[in-house]
RNA sequence: GGAGAGAUGUCCGAGUGGUUUAUGGAGCUGGUCUUGAAAACCAGUGACCCGAAAGGGCCGGGGGUUCGAAUCCCUCUCUCUCCGCCA
């Protein structure tokens, strides 16, 4: 959510930073100014009546006191009171309209995000490893996982539906040594934190990361009981971690707060029929590890380069070759100011493809989920800057790991990291 | 699922219809004292919203009763205690 406030007195500034992002916004700006204006009209109007109701209230008992008769300011009072509902109730709708038009508008791109249409304007920032040369004609992993018989889409499709996958075997144990390997290195090496989050979270969580009100049809929604008994499955493990300080005040010694989370995440692919049909790269659920921190607003881009850094170590303990891009206005996150999407090399495609994206929301979702901490400087409360990032997705780094280390024959070679979480194995099939 | 209790400012915690402009602590800031610190004492400081300020509003969310609600009623959400059930 965006700074009201901010904007109040900064309307061109706003304007032109949303319009960095998307001009279409720019109308949905002044909007929004116009109604924070009748809002606060408003708010004068049913303070000042308010104002008057004490004011006459307080004379009633030193009247009584008095021995006289309180019974003619009735009157007045009864009429205050009727207009400051009257007041009240516009004033409920008006602030109603407003925060929804807060929560459906993006965040402002942070000024060194390049200008951009789509993804073929983020900007390359660096890569790593070598793209291996093959000898032979590589096969997609889905080719390669039915004939070793460790992915099956089929039974998967019969059991569930299209999008979901049955692991078995040595997919199922690879999978696992995948998470067990990158959870490994962010507690031991890189400082996290871990956690185990609930997969199902309110509507309210939802709110404050940012994946609704705009995204609903993205989300798998569970019912209970009753319709009010709902709750919705996490797209990831940010939703439940960034929302554990939801309503939180922490102190400025606790920061940076660093976690990591291992989740299944749901997603229900809305819009995106026809793509990527074949394969791990786009399941309803899949399994992440997540990195999520919360900062001072002062660090917080020096977060972003860390968790960048972070999430790149795992694939570089794996040897699986990746690039660095940053996402160009057009491409960023609704949420997020400064986003950072790590690609590895797909064989199967022919390039590089996106396997972790870490992103710094700056103070967008701690406004929405009012995290704030105190100032030590200032003794004011202030948001902090929360950032997370894929640390990395599981599924598509055991594609990539099928189609990177695939032999001739479809055998795969476990890539060295992984040989002790699968009990010294060096290949599969 | 049954029964009960509760939600007040950064934290603890008073307040059960009208001088409460929300007691009182703790914390934080400044001062006195001290070689320094602690303690003690003095003063200042409270979330959030509107306002340039003065000031006003604001006691989990929403609704109601009343001339007047933190206080009474309804409702929602969450927390705690006991009982039952259960991996």
């Amino acid at each position: 959510m965006l700074d009201i406030k901010w904007i109040r007195e900064n309307p061109e500034e706003a304007k032109e930073q949303i319009a960095r992002r998307n001009p279409a916004y720019v109308a949905e700006m002044d909007q929004m100014l116009q109604l924070d204006g009748t809002r606060r009209e408003l708010i004068y109007q049913s303070d000042s009546i308010k104002a008057r109701q004490n004011e006459v209230s307080k004379k009633v008992p030193a009247m009584k006191k008095a021995g006289e008769d309180p019974a003619p300011l009735f009157a007045e009072m009864k009429e205050l009171a009727a207009k400051g509902k009257e007041i009240d109730g516009v004033l409920k709708e008006t602030e109603e309209s407003l925060r929804n038009l807060l929560m459906s508008v993006p965040n402002f791109p942070d000024k060194e995000v390049p200008l951009g249409a789509d993804s073929d304007e983020n900007v390359e920032q660096r890569r790593w490893g070598d793209v291996p040369a093959f000898s032979f004609e590589p096969k997609p992993h889905w080719e390669l996982g039915e004939t070793l018989g460790i992915l099956d889409p089929a039974t998967a499709a019969k059991v569930s539906g299209a999008r979901f996958h049955f692991y078995k075997g040595m997919g199922a144990a690879l999978e696992r040594a995948v998470i067990s390997y990158f959870l490994d290195v962010h507690t031991l090496e890189n400082g996290y934190l871990e956690v185990m989050p609930p997969y199902m979270v309110s509507r309210t969580s939802m709110m404050g990361t940012g994946q609704l009100p705009k995204f609903e049809e993205d989300a798998y929604k569970v019912i209970g009981k009753t319709e009010a008994d709902e709750y919705f499955l996490i797209p990831t493990a940010e939703v439940p971690v960034t929302n554990m300080y939801r309503d939180e005040i922490l102190k400025e010694s606790q920061l940076p707060i660093r976690h990591c989370a291992y989740s299944a995440c749901f997603r229900a692919e809305a819009g995106s029929a026809g793509r990527d049909t074949r394969g791990l790269i786009r399941q309803h659920q899949f399994n992440k590890v997540e990195l999520v921190k919360f900062s001072h607003p002062k660090h917080s881009f020096e977060e972003l380069e860390t968790l960048t850094k972070n999430a790149e170590k795992v694939l570089q303990g794996l040897g699986l070759p990746y690039r660095v891009v940053l996402l160009c206005t057009g491409d960023l996150g609704f949420s997020s100011a400064k986003t950072y999407d790590i690609e590895v090399w797909m064989p199967s495609y022919g390039r590089y493809v996106e396997i972790s994206s870490c992103s710094n929301f700056v103070d967008f979702q701690a406004r929405r989920a009012n995290i704030r901490f105190r100032d030590e400087e200032s003794g004011k409360l202030a948001f902090v800057h929360t950032l997370n990032g894929s640390g990395v997705a599981i599924g598509r780094t055991v594609a990539a790991i099928l189609e990177n280390y695939q032999n001739e024959d479809g055998s795969i070679t476990v890539p060295d990291a992984l040989r002790p979480y699968l009990h010294g194995k060096e290949q599969i099939g």
